[in-house]
DNA sequence: CTGAAAGCGCTAACAA
DNA sequence: TTGTTAGCGCTTTCAG
């Protein structure tokens, strides 16, 4: 074990006060500029570091943003953590990231541990917003935002795209494509603000087009690729053979898609499939998916751009920041007309 | 901004000193049952939690431990960061995660960084160890860990599979199923310890089976999907229609596989094509990857409890664990025979 | 078993 | 411009 050399053994070194060598380290008061070198000189020499852990106990800065995410493994949570970092590494902050597997009991743990480590700020992915733990943010008086879909009914920070919409816009769009019987396979639970919005959406569109809505149609489910192939199969051992599937998440999609290759049926030449997301498989896979992209980076971008202006106390004109979405049309889905 | 409630305040509203507080939350010192019992309702009602910074400061443990890697958004890295990240949580530790894109330079800087965050133990990720790396960790007296594939010549605490057998065995397998023309694209640059131990084993498989070796069916790239694409087209641009393709990562090897469709070819009816690594999306494309299969996540799980093990001050009887190997048969390699 | 006091490494008044 | 000093919130001797 190396001694770690402090402030004080520069400041003996050059034969200063360390309150000088504090100004020095973080130019905060003017100094001589010979003595300046000389400080420079030794910390150079001996390789000091500053501890940024006394430093924060005196600043109270930790110079920490506490992330808290469904699943760090999912590829969609995945694309939002690069914009994140990427802008927290430019305004110097760093990450403690934690995750919460989507459990809301950990989520509030989380929260807890992260304002215990002295977090400044927080960014928050979560699928469905809970009313506690937005309270208890808002009491822990930290700055946040939340990267959401259903947070239109808080009165909080939020970057997320219209859900509701870009479900309606995607169903919409299958139906354009002559699809008439369109299973709805949902990467969310029953009884879910999500669930809602997203059944809205995809009832509207039906409505629109005169289509009748027809509830075995419809499942429930996760975001994960074994979800959604799943839910497929039960669709197909069940006998129902759709023309067309929407699945909302892309690894689901896959899934899907995986199980009617299984089945025995072709896609999309029998049944089409889309995604949503865009997340990077969505290209690889074969056929490539349609699917509904949404800037993922760029949300994580923005929501992390929030907190570390709320932190410095400028002001947001717009609490809820929503990024466009937009219907990307590849091998997945076949014109049927 | 609510007022953050100190120790202090705990002991004068349970009419007690600092020392007895201190002592029950840690419970390092026996403390009188009806004591003990007033200090913890107070720290109930008042939602107190001990600040980490002021306890590192003093104990000098920050119960973090920094991870670098070379790219969180690489599936493989993932997929050991979750093995990582259990370990880390069973044992209480959190962790700091730097992301170097593969950059030495930013690797040191990483490496700096975490030093400077008061980390108490290093786990790095990186194909390919650099002395310098080393040298520096070793001086700053550090315990780390190292997950990496070319860590044999250094005498330091390594995870790994053995590269260079696993290479041998898979391009044998291949060989075995009546493949003579074997494409070998790497995903690593020439001239790298990597890629050496790599051909190595393929060219002894070469041998054994008496084929011989010929270079224009060798390709040197990267682990992502494009870098795979890429090569194989190139390969099939030129004209050179290999009867396998021994890609050495499951991404890139998806990538070839799409570079063989889209040039008009068949997997793995025209061309067989196994990959390594055997990450999540292997089983979820179709063809279903043969490829080797290594235990990321044990790696991961592996490399951090050594690293406690190292903090704590507990002897490892073996430096360098290495973790086994297995082919994977699945649908991407026909059999010729 | 409990309290007083020192001190972890640093910043920020306050004097000089 | 520089040094002295008082903490930041906590743990840990050291007395009692």
């Amino acid at each position: 074990m190396k001694k770690t050399i402090t402030i004080k053994d520069v400041a003996k070194l050059a034969g200063v006060s360390i309150s000088t060598v504090s100004r020095v380290i973080n130019d905060s008061k003017p100094v001589t500029d010979e003595i300046k070198e000389r400080v420079l000189e030794v910390i150079k020499e001996t390789g000091y570091i500053p501890n940024p852990l006394a430093r924060s106990l005196v600043t109270k800065k930790s110079q920490l943003i506490g992330v808290v995410v469904p699943e760090v493994s999912d590829t969609f949570v995945n694309e939002i953590l690069n914009g994140i970092e990427e802008v927290a590494k430019m305004y110097d902050y760093d990450i403690l990231l934690s995750n919460t597997y989507s459990d809301k009991e950990q989520e509030l743990k989380s929260l807890n541990l992260l304002r215990a480590k002295q977090v400044e700020g927080i960014v928050m992915i979560s699928w469905i917003l809970d009313e506690k733990h937005v309270e208890f943010i808002q009491n822990s008086g930290l700055p946040a935002t939340y990267i959401s879909k259903t947070a239109r009914d808080f009165d909080i920070y939020t970057v997320s795209t219209s859900n509701e919409a870009a479900t309606f816009d995607m169903t919409d769009h299958l139906i354009g494509k002559g699809h008439k019987k369109i299973a709805f396979i949902m990467t969310s639970k029953h009884e879910t603000i999500l669930e809602m919005e997203r059944l809205a959406g995809y009832k509207d569109a039906l409505a629109k087009n005169n289509i009748e809505y027809d509830p075995s149609l419809i499942k429930y489910g996760e975001t994960h690729y074994e979800s959604g192939y799943e839910n497929m199969k039960e669709l197909l051992d069940a006998g129902i053979i759709p023309e067309a599937a929407f699945v909302t998440g892309d690894e689901a999609a896959i899934g899907a898609i995986n199980a009617i290759f299984d089945a025995g049926y072709r896609v999309p030449e029998d049944i089409s499939v889309a995604g949503f997301n865009d997340v990077k498989i969505a290209q690889m896979y074969r056929p490539k998916l349609t699917t509904v992209s949404q800037p993922l980076y760029d949300m994580g971008a923005v929501a992390m751009r929030m907190v570390i202006k709320l932190i410095d106390g400028e002001k947001i004109e717009e609490k809820k920041a929503e990024l466009p979405y937009k219907i990307v049309d590849r091998e997945s889905v076949i014109d049927r007309k």
